[in-house]
DNA sequence: AAGTGGTCTAGACCACCCC
DNA sequence: GGGTGGTCTAGACCACTTA
C-alpha cells in the first residue's frame, strides 16, 4: 500500500525531511526538548511524524550540521547544550550582516567604487579568466550603526552580474544581488591574517595608521565551479571579531 | 561455535559507503575523473561499485563536503575544478601541522607551562565546569622550522586528560593525545581578532611589542557535548595566515 | 521522450550500550 | 536480551535538463 493518502498534494511543499528537521527544530527551540535530553527513539519518531527511517536520519543529520543534536549509539540522540540557533550556512563565518543583526545595529555602506573596467594577470589568475576580461569592481567601506568597520574590495567577472547600477550597494547585499542573477554560491577558500592598516586604509576607517588590521580574502564559487567573486575585507582590529562554528562530519577516523 | 573469542575483534571492516568514497577519490586524484569531467551516471556507478543507490548517494554527499564534486540536477555529477585533498576535517581551518606539513616545514614546541591547577570563575564558565574544578594549563611557542609563530595557551578539565606528563608536547599533538582518551572533537566554537602584541607576548614570539597579532580563541566540544578544550592562540601577523575552505550544505533555501 | 539527480519507502541486519 | 543508532537494500516516483 502506499502512503495513506492524506491528501494534503499540496503542490509544491519543501521535501519532508525539510519539514521533519524544522519541526524538530521548533520543539528544540521552545523548550519542548530541553538542552541535554534526550530524543525519542527514532523509530518512534518516524511513527510521530509519518517518514520512513531513512527520511528521518536525513533530517537529523540536518539538525547534527546545526550543531543542535548530536547521535550516541546505542543510546540515542541528544540535545547540544547551546542548541541556539545557528548560520543559515553552517561552519562558514559569521556574515557582517548577520552579525549587525546579532548586535541588533544597522548594517550599511559608503560605495567608494563602482565600476567595470579589463582585469589584470594577478586578478585574471585568481578568478580563473582571461587577462583584460572585464571585471565588476565593487570598493565599500562597512559600517555599523554609522561606524566604519571594514573596507571590502570585491571583484566579479561583468558577465555574472549584468547591469550592476540596478542595486543600491549602500544598503543592497552583494551575495543577493549574485544569487538573484543565478549565482548561487557554493563554496570559498579563504585566507586571514592580521597587518598593520596602511595610511589609506586607516583613513578610511578612522583609525590611525599602523594599528593591526584584520585581513580576509576569499575566492568564492558559485555551482558550475568557476569562481564568481573574489574579495579581500580589511577589518579594524578594535571594532570586529570573526565569528564561526565547526561541526565534524561523520568520518569515523581520527 | 565461538570460534576464538579474542575479546579485541578489531576487525573492522569500512562501511561500503566510506569505501565507495575513497574509490571515487582516488578516480578523481589518479586523473582518471579530471576536473570539470561528469561522472558517471548514479544508477551506473551502483553496478560498477556493487551498492545500493541510497549508499552510493551518501559516499557522493561526503565528497560534495570536500568540496570534490558538485551535483546538477537533471544534468549529472561535475568534478570540481579545485579537486585537491582538502582537510581530513572538512570546513575547518587548517591545523598547525597540516600547514606545516603543506609547507614542508617541521612543526615544534616550545613549552612554557604543563600543570594542572584550579580554575578561576571564568575558566569554569568557559568549559561549563565548577569553579575550582583542576584544569591541566597547557602553553606553548608553535614553531614552523625553529621560527616563534604563534603562542598557544591550552584548558583542558584534568579529568579529561589523565597523567598528561605521559605526552611530549615540544612534538606531540594535544588533539591526538584527546583522542588517544576516548575524547573525540566534534565541533568549535572560534572567534578571530586582530591586536596588538603585548610586551611579553612579543618577547616570546621574537618580535616587536605593538606588531599586529592574529588572536583566535576556541570553545572546543566532544561527542558528548561538553566543552572538552579551550584555547586562545595568539599569532605573528606577519608569520601565519589562517586557512579554511567552507563548503555549503545542501540548504534549497535563497 | 529519455536521461539524470532528488526524494521516499519498508524492511533487514549489525554494532553498541545498559540492565 | 532488549533497546538504540549505523548501515544497507531494491524499488518507486518526482523534478529538472536536454534533445
Amino acid at each position: 500500500m502506499t502512503v495513506n493518502d492524506t491528501t494534503i498534494r499540496t503542490d509544491y511543499p519543501d521535501p519532508l525531511w525539510v519539514q521533519a528537521a524544522d519541526s524538530l527544530r521548533e520543539q528544540i527551540a521552545g523548550g519542548t526538548l530541553r538542552a541535554g535530553s534526550r530524543l525519542p527513539p527514532e523509530r518512534e519518531l518516524c511513527l510521530t511524524l509519518g517518514i520512513s527511517r531513512v527520511t528521518l536520519r536525513k533530517a537529523l543529520q540536518a539538525l547534527v550540521d546545526d550543531g543542535a543534536i548530536a547521535p550516541s549509539h546505542g543510546r540515542g540522540w541528544y540535545v547540544s547544550g547551546h542548541a541556539d540557533e545557528r548560520n543559515e550556512w553552517p561552519n562558514s563565518l559569521e556574515s557582517f550582516s548577520e552579525t549587525a543583526e546579532r548586535m541588533g545595529l544597522l548594517a550599511t555602506s559608503r560605495v567608494l567604487t563602482a565600476e567595470v573596467s579589463a582585469s589584470t594577470i594577478d586578478e585574471a589568475e585568481k578568478l580563473g579568466i582571461a587577462p583584460g576580461t572585464p571585471l565588476f569592481r565593487l570598493g565599500r567601506v562597512r559600517m555599523l550603526g554609522g561606524v566604519p568597520i571594514a573596507l571590502d574590495w570585491a571583484l566579479i567577472p561583468a558577465l555574472l552580474l549584468p547591469q550592476p547600477e540596478r542595486f543600491d550597494f549602500t544598503t543592497d547585499s552583494l551575495y543577493q544581488a549574485l544569487a538573484d542573477g543565478g549565482n548561487e554560491l557554493a563554496n570559498a577558500e579563504t585566507t586571514i591574517e592580521a597587518r598593520e592598516a596602511s595610511a589609506d586604509v586607516a583613513s578610511a576607517l578612522d583609525v590611525e595608521a599602523g594599528t593591526p588590521t584584520l585581513v580576509m580574502h576569499q575566492v568564492v564559487r558559485g555551482r558550475g565551479e568557476r569562481p564568481v567573486l573574489a574579495s579581500t575585507v580589511q577589518y579594524a582590529g578594535d571594532r570586529y571579531r570573526l565569528r564561526t562554528y565547526f561541526a565534524r562530519h561523520n568520518r569515523t577516523e581520527l
